[in-house]
This record gives structure tokens, sequence and C-alpha cells, in this order.
DNA sequence: CCGGCTTTTCAGAAATTTCTGAAGGGTCAG
DNA sequence: CTGACCCTTCAGAAATTTCTGAAAAGCCGG
């Protein structure tokens, strides 16, 4: 029947995910909206009147998606306002994202197997933690350009 | 010098990254507990003596930890308190947590693309979409083995 | 079965995160 | 140069998350 209210459903559903996985939730909201979108490029205004939310926020939804590299901004079409769309990439883009976790816990587990003695528990522990995160961080490469090609 | 405040400190960072890392801060500080301890195993009394922490927070935090599968209660030694310790496989399990992560995008991604048509930009960004997260799910249960394997 | 020691539960407090609204800055048309 | 429009910034408000403290429940030795 409606399509436009099945399709706002699954935006708004899609947004939790993105919350779940680790967004905030006016970017997750944000993205659901780029996702969504009929247009090719979409501007603040736009987003803030499909959310009802306040333009501020959404000024720092889209600083935040910009930075971590989920939009982009486009080239001004000859309008005052900003065109916004999501990247080809996206989505590789955010699940590399937490590769600098790994590297965090990596840097982390580094210190902590300096802080402890060769035959302490803790330290064995810390050594374990380290040997997954180096194993993660050197798959991760491989794994990405394994789908690259297979968009290729 | 002062080998214990190294550990103290290093442990607090660990905590910080876990907490970057997406997991709840009292729990974060707990794993760090379980990290760091010399001794085999830990009860609720020792963390939250440890981590300056009220009994009720750490009892929540250890039970969040139980749930995900980082941390396992051991048999009883003859003891009134429970004695918990960090699971051998704990940092695969926390890294395959997200595995559920993944599969609610595709779901998310699956319902965008039913509720759109054919045509619509917005239906070829959520096929993208979807592909990805096909992907990923696809290729970590491998990833998974070969870690196993490198461990033996 | 009782007493003491631990852990769990949960309502309320504290802290943190997130949103809004208003002021300010930038840009383009005229 | 001016006016209109849109976006950004930021302080304060609102909402959510997280912690604590006290009460209650569980468990073991005696």
């Amino acid at each position: 029947m409606n399509d436009r209210l099945q399709q706002w459903r699954a935006a708004e559903r899609l947004a939790l995910t993105l919350i779940e996985g680790g967004l905030q939730r006016m970017a997750a909201r944000t993205l659901a909206v780029f996702l969504f979108t009929d247009q090719d490029s979409v501007t603040a205004g736009e987003i803030a009147e499909r959310l009802e939310a306040s333009a501020g926020s959404v000024s720092g939804a889209i600083k935040s998606l910009l930075t971590v590299g989920l939009i982009e901004r486009l080239p001004a079409p000859g309008s005052r306002r900003e065109h916004y769309r999501l990247r080809d990439d996206a989505w590789a883009t955010l699940f590399t994202s937490q590769n600098t976790v790994i590297q965090a816990m990596l840097q982390a587990a580094t210190a902590g197997i300096a802080a402890t003695h060769e035959g302490d528990p803790a330290h064995q522990r810390l050594a374990q933690m380290h040997a997954f995160y180096q194993f993660l961080l050197g798959e991760l490469p491989a794994l990405l350009h394994r789908w690259h090609q297979q968009t290729g």
C-alpha cells in the first residue's frame, strides 16, 4: 500500500541498527536518510526537515559522518546550499574504522606486556591478547582487498 | 621501579580502550582486572576492592561479561565465594560478538530493499550495503578458523 | 536449622551524552 | 552593498546511561 510509510519504517529500523553498531543517534538517523532518499544528494535542511530535528544537531551529525568518511560534500551545483551524498565505499569505510580500535588494543596489550614479568599469568594473558589483535590486523587488508576485487 | 603502579596504569589505559571498543565502563574496568591479576581466578569482592567500586556495579559488570562469554565461572573450589576467570578464547569471542551486528545490518538492508522499487537510487544503495555485509558474514568464519589453526 | 559471609537486585542519585534554540558567519542574487 | 537564506557554533536543557547504597536472597559450615 503506502510505500512511503514502509520506507520510513525501514529507515528508522536501520538507524537503530546503526546505533547498535556504535554510531551516535543523530548520525545514524542522518545516515539512514542518505540511504533511503530518492534524490542523488541532499542538503542539511532537507535532512532536518525529514527527521524533524534541529538544524544544529543535523549539522553536528553531518560533520561526524564527513569525518569518518561515510558521506562526501559535492562540488556546489550553483546552489547556495551544500549538497552531500553517501560515498561509494561507505560500508567498507565504516568497517575499516574499527581498525583504529584494533590498533589501540594492540598498543594497550603491548603496554601491559611491558609492565609485567615474563612468567606472570598476566603476562601470558596479555601475550594472547596481543597475538589475536596482531593476527586480525594482518588479515583485514586482505579481506578488504577481496571485497574490492569482488565488486571490481 | 614500581611495577604495581605501572601495571595499574596499563590496566586503566586498557580499560579506556575497551570502552572505545564498545564495552560499558564498569565492564571494561572489570575485564582489565581479569587480564592483569596475578591470580588464576578472582572473586567479585576482590574486583570491587581493586576498582574501588560498589559491589553492585561489579555484580552487573560480571553478569554482562558472563553473558557475552568473555569470562567464566569456575567450579567452586570449596569456598563460599564465586571465582571467575578470563576465558581462553575471550578475544575471538569479543570479535565474534560483532557478527550479530552484521546480521542485523543485513536484515535492515533486506527490509529496505523490499520497501523500495527496483530502479530507485535508494534501492541500489541498499543493495550495495547488503552485498557488503553478506560478503563480511561469509568471510568471518574462515577468518576465525585461520586464527584457531594458527594457535594450534 | 542458624549465623555469617557474599552476591544480587533495584530504586534513586550522579554523571555523561545528546539535543535544541539562538546568535553569528558566510555566500549569493540583485 | 544589502538582504535573504542557509549553515555552524555553543551554552544550557533534556534525556539517557551508569553507579551507588541498602535491602534481600543465596550458600556453606557448624
